[in-house]
DNA sequence: GAATTGTTTAACCATTTGGTTGACAAAAGT
DNA sequence: ACTTTTGTCAACCAAATGGTTAAACAATTC
């Protein structure tokens, strides 16, 4: 068994915990066993339980980050945009269902996390789809709406019926077939939703 | 010191510890000190720590859960509710804010706490609600849309501004105040965007 | 094939944590 | 007045937890 191997089953195994337990309710033992192998190697390849941490939540990061950049900086009409960004990010997320309210629940329990992870990229992808906005405004194209509000409805009836799904499952009364119909259903509802919204008639 | 004053000074430091760390990061002892007791009080007057944060975790239900199944069952014209709720609902979690990613994160760590808490008065207010929609798309008064995904919409663009905070602070580069800004118009804004999306013009 | 380096394990350790006990005081009941 | 109940506290305890160590073992180098 190579050493990359190992390190591999870790930070797996890792990710499977911490995803679920978050931080505090993770138990390093778990995660040795959940890896099929010794402590100690945990401490041996990651230095600390904080460090391990760290290492999950960063490549959770990596994998929900880039893609809402990459969509949001695209050169594309809004519509479209819009379009591909509800459909992508929901299958990108019914993939990682666990990484959604992983990233919340750590960022609320200590938001200086984020200042070392990454920053930077969100804000200047927002800034160019921000101008857009304000373009197609302008020019009549679509209903005055700030490009805040337009981005935090967007990604909230994307992301939230994930993190929300105990709740909402009760409230509508679904099971978890069901459910899962509905949040593939929202791919293109989302969209046409907000499209909806804002074009002219 | 009466005793039920240590009981109110022990509840509401355990309010604010478990749901600001998690039931999992939260400690005894801290809650202990922010009620300035000795931490064998705790277990007199809760006898455990799943029962002192079971207390918590119904109050904090307790005080969302009313006022979402009032509206969403009170006698009238659905774009008032609409209004109703969204203005409503997103002040009385901006005087709570914690509660909703302690609910979503307890509720994924344990999503049995729900059976015992409340289930039955959701499913049946609801229905109410399903009917209203359905009747006014049959009528032609809005465009077709399922009940569940409009519920959805409303409810994720109401709260995950919330609970998304650090990150969508960081995305939209705003500072606490003017996201605070943000959010007050949100009370309006959700509902004008959902009236308009759904409305035949 | 001896020496060196990297990998893995079992046993151990210090600290933290939820929870208990017993003494004691303050009310409440009689 | 004195007995019982209720409330409070300091000290204590057993279990769990993150982390360490020293030695066994495997692989690589010389």
């Amino acid at each position: 068994m190579s050493n990359k191997d190992t390190e591999h089953k870790i930070l797996n195994a890792a990710t499977e915990v911490f995803q679920s337990k978050g931080m505090d309710g993770a138990r390093m033992q778990e995660i040795a066993d959940k890896a099929n192998i010794n402590k100690s190697m945990l401490h041996y390849y990651y230095r600390s339980k904080q460090k391990l941490f760290e290492a999950v939540f960063k490549t959770a990061i990596s994998i929900m980050a880039p893609k809402l950049t990459e969509i949001i900086e695209k050169e594309e009409p809004l519509f479209d945009k819009i379009r591909d960004f509800t459909n992508s990010y929901i299958g990108l997320i019914s993939k990682h269902s666990y990484i959604p309210t992983f990233i919340i629940h750590e960022l609320n329990r200590n938001p200086k996390i984020l200042e070392d992870t990454f920053v930077k990229k969100f804000g200047d992808s927002f800034n160019k789809m921000k101008i857009q906005v304000k373009e197609m405004v302008d020019n009549g194209e679509i209903h005055p709406i700030e490009p805040e509000h337009l981005i935090m409805n967007v990604v909230a009836m994307s992301i939230f019926p994930f993190v929300a799904k105990p709740i909402l499952k009760s409230v509508l009364q679904k099971d978890e077939k069901e459910y899962q119909l509905l949040l593939e259903e929202r791919k293109t509802h989302v969209a046409d939703f907000v499209i909806n919204s804002i074009k002219i008639k």
